[in-house]
DNA sequence: GTGCAGGTTGTGCGG
DNA sequence: ACCGCACAACCTGCA
């Protein structure tokens, strides 16, 4: 019997390799209505917010997502079909409401193994099934799916890079047809039906100048920059993560497909299988986790490991991340979150945050080192948010993840390996270019001084139109100091955290709640693991 | 239980 | 430009 088809788009912006999208226009589908509903969680303009946007997503992820939208509307209009773009408050509610509405006899949309994403499916499959309506929902957001990873694993997703790698093989194909025709829209209704809106439509009307994102989003664009990514065979074959430079901004030193990966522009198993195409014909190719295949299980790895770990996303009730006593300073971290830490490489790499919604992976750990156990011992979570908010990339998974390894709160804990705020971006770009882009108040100061403009003469600070203190703040932190006091709180810690051990904690804990004391404050004891 | 190797991406120095 | 090593020393995984 003929039926009408839902296609619910959430990530997954893309026509090619969908598996969502194949389900729901074979088979005896009569109408196909593909659905897409603007979420306020995520698109509610937040006033108050320190910058434009909602509480949740800065303006350029938000452009992001719009242009993402109206390409995958347009190839869906090629197809004979559209986008329906619908609001009306909570995603799960409205989609509901429709599912009831249009008849719909089968539900497709991709799974999504975020905490957010998986309240929200839950609710929506409840209904369905008990509505009697048949439900696809592939895993093709990710390589592998994380569930089949952990229960490979004995239950528990794997904790390290290697053991991960050696535990997946080889990931599925994509689908290799193309889609040349989509059943037609059916009849909407009384629903009303968008266009995708533009940011003034969804009212962020007065944004001020501010420099956007240079990357634009869609399936179209993500194709077309896999494309010029993979153009250099040898750099595809060459590519080591570590060694490139995060100062390059005019040419990035990577593929900046992160943002499509994120919304499922791009699909990561064609983007996979496109390299191993490059492989093959290669003579040499560098290997996981430094080459480019390895930045895909990277990305697997934090999939996994947070699918499988209750409260992945914070210090407390997380058991795979140490109890740190981060300080509270609001101050510190609005300095920070500003760019106006008195660090140039530190408040470019925040400015380009800002302005771009992305800065490359290494300037990524010098600002999170920085505030979190380099300099400002703040906690890692305070940082998250921010990153969360501004990257066009930003991706529960991974963000939450390098967090957790940038502060050494999990993956990794060599904590006296900090990066310095004035050396390291020195090694890559001596003279500053990056900083004077992005912080054009030092454009002329000399490069003998603009990584650390505090100690130029006034002289030349008065030359260069830029008096630190007034024109550029004084660096909020001496890093040496700092620095130092950091790595012994971070001894402390970690004594603390093997003192307790996996066995003791949880007794320790319930003992100290009825003694009222506090097991996550500081530390009083320097001891060695005691069993 | 113990010891050892390895860990995407620190810095500073010498070659 | 690129390597190796010392520095001081963390954790996890495995034998």
């Amino acid at each position: 019997m003929e039926s009408n088809a839902l296609l619910w788009f959430r990530k997954g912006l893309r026509i090619h390799d969908n598996p969502a999208l194949d389900h729901a226009r074979r088979g005896a589908t009569r109408r196909l209505f593909p659905v897409f509903v603007l979420d306020p969680r995520y698109l509610e303009p937040d006033p108050t917010a320190f910058s434009p946007g909602s509480a949740r997503c800065g303006i350029n992820r938000i452009q992001f997502l719009l242009e993402s939208l109206a390409d995958l509307d347009g190839s869906l209009r090629r197809l004979g079909s559209r986008l329906l773009v619908l609001r009306g408050g909570d995603p799960a509610d409205v989609l509901i409401r429709v599912l009831k509405e249009w008849k719909i006899g089968k539900l497709c949309y991709e799974a999504d193994t975020e905490p957010y994403g998986q309240a929200r499916d839950n609710r929506v499959r409840e209904f369905a099934s008990a509505s009697g309506i048949e439900i696809f929902s592939p895993v093709s957001h990710t390589l592998f799916d994380p569930a089949d990873v952990i229960q490979k694993n004995g239950g528990k997703p794997p904790l390290t890079y290697q053991s991960f790698v050696k535990l997946v093989g080889q990931p599925p194909s994509p689908i290799a047809q193309r889609v040349t025709s989509l059943p037609p829209v059916g009849d909407v209704g009384e629903y009303e039906i968008l266009g995708v809106p533009t940011l003034q439509e969804l009212g962020y009307g007065d944004i001020g100048q501010v420099e956007f994102s240079p990357f634009r989003g869609g399936e179209s664009e993500a194709l077309k920059r896999l494309k010029e990514s993979l153009t250099s065979k040898e750099w595809v074959a060459n590519f080591e993560k570590p060694k490139g430079d995060p100062s390059a901004f005019i040419k990035p030193a990577t593929t900046v497909l992160s943002p499509y990966l994120k919304f499922g522009c791009l699909s990561s198993r064609y983007f996979y299988q496109s390299i191993q195409e490059i492989y093959k014909n290669a003579k040499r190719h560098t290997s996981p986790p430094v080459s480019l295949v390895g930045q895909l299980l990277w990305r697997e790895f934090f999939y996994t490991v947070a699918f499988g770990t209750p409260n992945f996303d914070q210090m407390r009730e997380n058991k795979i991340c140490k109890q740190i006593p981060w300080s509270n300073d609001e101050k510190l971290l609005a300095s920070w979150r500003e760019g106006q830490t008195g660090f140039p490489w530190i408040d470019a790499i925040m400015v380009q945050l800002q302005k771009w919604g992305w800065m490359h992976h290494l300037a990524r750990h010098s600002v999170a080192c920085f505030l979190t156990r380099g300099d400002l011992f703040i906690h890692w979570e305070k940082g998250r948010d921010v990153f969360e908010r501004l990257l066009i990339d930003s991706d529960w998974a991974i963000n939450n993840g390098n967090w957790l390894w940038l502060s050494c709160s999990s993956f990794f804990y060599q904590y006296h390996r900090i990066y310095s705020p004035t050396k390291f971006g020195k090694k890559y770009d001596p003279t500053g270019k990056f900083i004077r882009h992005f912080l054009p108040v030092l454009k002329d100061m000399p490069k003998e001084y603009i990584y650390e403009p505090w100690t130029a003469p006034l002289s030349v600070q008065k030359k260069a139109n830029c008096i630190i203190g007034k024109d550029y703040p004084r660096p909020i932190v001496s890093h040496d100091t700092a620095s130092k006091e950091c790595k012994k709180k971070m001894g402390e810690a970690y004594a603390f955290n093997n003192l307790l051990g996996d066995a003791n904690w949880k007794r320790l804990r319930e003992k100290s709640e009825k003694d009222k004391l506090d097991p996550g404050r500081r530390p009083r004891l320097k001891q060695k693991r005691l069993g």
